[in-house]
DNA sequence: AAAACACTGCACCGCTGGTATAGCTAACGA
DNA sequence: TCGTTAGCTATACCAGCGGTGCAGTGTTTT
């Protein structure tokens, strides 16, 4: 289990694949791109992965987990800050706000946004994987929903999974919007009007 | 300038193009695949287009005019029903969400959205291009929200770009997840959601 | 009748994703 | 110590793709 040289050359060319195709987009990058970088070659990039296809696969996979550990981490931060669960979710989305707003340049963009209209089309598998995380990130939002609720009187009421939804819809297509427009902060002001409109929801202070 | 045949054939490969890419993907649709199905030879498409590239920026040109020309069209039907300017917009985003929910099966699928991942690294005139749309829909948005600030006043007071920029944004988002989840009434309902957000800002009855 | 337009048909190019196969090397287990 | 295996390298090759170039052809316009 605990080869050495494997995972090092296997984690390297999914760093490097990475890196070139947030610049480049998938489509946009070759696999020679990808086997120069990593300095490899090509049987080797071969025996790592079942093709692209293989290695758009681990990459979403790696995306996910990172991304959702990153929701995780924002949501203990905010735990720490509050008890109540409706301010938590706020500060939540304050936090990303930021993270969002403070990344320099044109932020590097959402795998998944990237993926999602290749991977409709080409791959069964990658398509879904992405499913399963946005279903797991309406999930992650609807649990705190049901908490608030517990607490507070939603006016007028929304459909939780909606409401949830809405938050992937702001972060997609606030992503797709501030990369065509070139607009950084975009993004964090699109989760702060979320924001808003889910503070107006629960009438809170 | 009135060329018969040229228009027809012109045409006629852009709707075969757009049915195809529809289908497949713009990435995924080879020339070789437009031009059977359009009965025309390689030498033909290319007297027409400047290649896969010429031939993206015509769609999305067409595209856009043919939707914001829909838009317009709600706008209009919208404007017969009431002379507020803020049920106006009510009403045009739940025209706007009705067309939408009653597409059949998964919805086609913005053009735009398609484009918009490829564009960015691919092409700059397509860029240009689907960008000049971005800005054309926030401010046939944002004249609305002008109106409307005569009459209403809005609270909490939200920038005018950030919740023009919103309603673009629950678009290209909930057509990314709607087809991800494969849920057609999705977008609608983020529609519904963002024009329930709209109303509160405004405390309409 | 000449010129321009709207093509057809065909040969050709370089790049890309992908396959196959032979061989080399370091590590690990018997 | 020896064989096996994981983890590669190197090379050669393939079909499909986007794209180019050009000679020829019918049709329409001037």
């Amino acid at each position: 289990m605990a080869t050495t040289r494997s995972n090092s050359s296997r984690e390297r060319i999914l760093e490097c694949a990475e890196a070139v195709i947030l610049n480049k987009g998938f489509t946009g990058t070759s696999i020679d791109d990808i086997i120069d970088k990593a300095s490899i070659t090509k049987g080797g990039f071969f025996y790592h992965f079942d093709g692209k296809t293989g290695l758009a696969e681990a990459l979403v996979e790696r995306f996910l987990v990172q991304d959702t550990q990153i929701f995780l981490d924002l949501f203990e931060e905010a735990d720490e800050l509050t008890e109540d669960p409706l301010h938590r979710l706020l500060i939540f989305l304050k936090l990303l706000a930021q993270k969002f707003g403070n990344m320099p340049e044109t932020h590097p963009g959402c795998l998944v946004a990237s993926f999602t209209y290749d991977s409709i089309h080409f791959n069964e598998r990658v398509r879904k994987l992405i499913s399963t995380g946005l279903y797991n990130w309406r999930e992650l939002i609807m649990e705190q929903l049901r908490e608030i609720d517990a607490q507070y009187t939603m006016n007028p009421a929304i459909s939780h999974e909606t409401l949830a939804d809405m938050f992937t819809v702001v972060i997609e297509g606030g992503i797709v919007l501030a990369r065509n427009l070139d607009q950084n902060q975009l993004l964090a002001d699109q989760i702060l009007a979320y924001r808003s409109y889910v503070r107006m929801l629960y009438g809170a202070s």
